[in-house]
DNA sequence: CGCCTCCTAGATAGATCGCTCTAGTCGCAC
DNA sequence: GTGCGACTAGAGCGATCTATCTAGGAGGCG
């Protein structure tokens, strides 16, 4: 079994994810990690927005981790931006519409209300644009235009997600990622026209 | 001022926008309404999530007026498009990055857990995705290429949303703006090419 | 062995949660 | 005036929240 610490983040994590940070206790948590209530105060002093913190920035880094695992093995952005959203939208329908952006939840409901987790999603979205940014780059388009392209991607995909869950359908997703695809396609043909 | 009801639903909406479903409390409701603590439970006996689920319609409704107010009196849709993102920057930048999607935060929180609140959220979505596609198709687009990009702009807004408030920046919104008016203006090119 | 540190374990405090309940006020119909 | 329904008003219930607290077990080191 892995280390209680670990169980408590990973726990926390998906959790967050799928109902955000009011509604998760910790007694919640302790009890899906099968770990001792006292440890979170052990490990965490800093209380339950401590743990949500760590658990963001943790799961925030392993998504971020699906954009080189799909992009570089991929013939060309384009098809990798359209498995990207294709990915995310059999994961969505495999758990049932629970499992979207592991951190867009907590983004959105605590923005106003808690900057030390603001921060912590502000940069795992950094770190996820930066990411894209470099793949786009990579593929032989021009920083400006690279990083616009990742923003936009991130923004279609978190966008998508929403509306996704809501109303229970990935056509959201679909219809996303293809006008994605498109765009960087578009982009790419601009830049090298004599490819 | 308001009758006692109204004010109620108002002031749920507004703090539901901003901090979500389980961070807001009925006690916080009544206070920001000025009202009484037992009139909630006379006009909603259903308790916080009936309230909830009307102030999610109602506010949905009412930001969905936004899409006739901008598209209708707008020389064209592709600037109706752009005016639609740059509103929203705006309106975000005014309140400190707090009032972006008056649902996505709601949408997101109770997908997974709160199932007659998912549908309100769906019916607002649904709605919106429908005025979208109405506007698109008077300007000349087929219905399906129309509500393509009525999703898509929707979701690129909402994504757009999560960034800019975890960012405090609006510079997603203006990224995402520009994709879609460019896309729409391909879209309608691509329809008529002989303009 | 004793000692120290790290971690486990959970009882418990104090505040807050959603909600119920009773009592009272107001305006209108007759 | 009298009666009635609509609404106001908030005390208080049981449950649950985060966080603190004390006590003990496990293992390394002298």
């Amino acid at each position: 079994m892995q280390p209680t610490r670990d169980r408590i983040v990973g726990a926390s994590a998906e959790l967050l994810r799928r109902q955000g940070y009011a509604a998760t206790g910790v007694k919640q948590i302790v009890a899906a990690a099968q770990a001792p209530f006292g440890s979170v105060y052990h490990f965490f002093p800093g209380g339950k927005e401590q743990l949500a913190a760590e658990a963001i920035r943790v799961s925030g880094a392993a998504y971020g981790l699906l954009l080189p695992a799909i992009f570089d093995p991929a013939p060309d952005v384009v098809t990798a931006t359209g498995a990207f959203f294709a990915g995310a939208a059999e994961h969505l329908r495999e758990t049932d519409y629970a499992d979207a952006c592991p951190i867009a939840t907590v983004a959105l409901e605590v923005s106003s209300t808690h900057p030390p987790l603001r921060e912590a999603c502000a940069e795992v979205f950094s770190g996820w644009i930066a990411g894209g940014t470099e793949r786009f780059a990579a593929a032989g388009l021009p920083e400006a235009t690279a990083r616009e392209l990742a923003i936009a991607m991130i923004a279609a995909l978190e966008g998508a997600f929403v509306l996704a869950r809501a109303l229970r359908s990935t056509e959201p997703l679909d219809v996303a990622g293809e006008l994605i695809a498109a765009r960087v396609q578009a982009a790419l043909e601009r830049s090298a026209p004599a490819d």
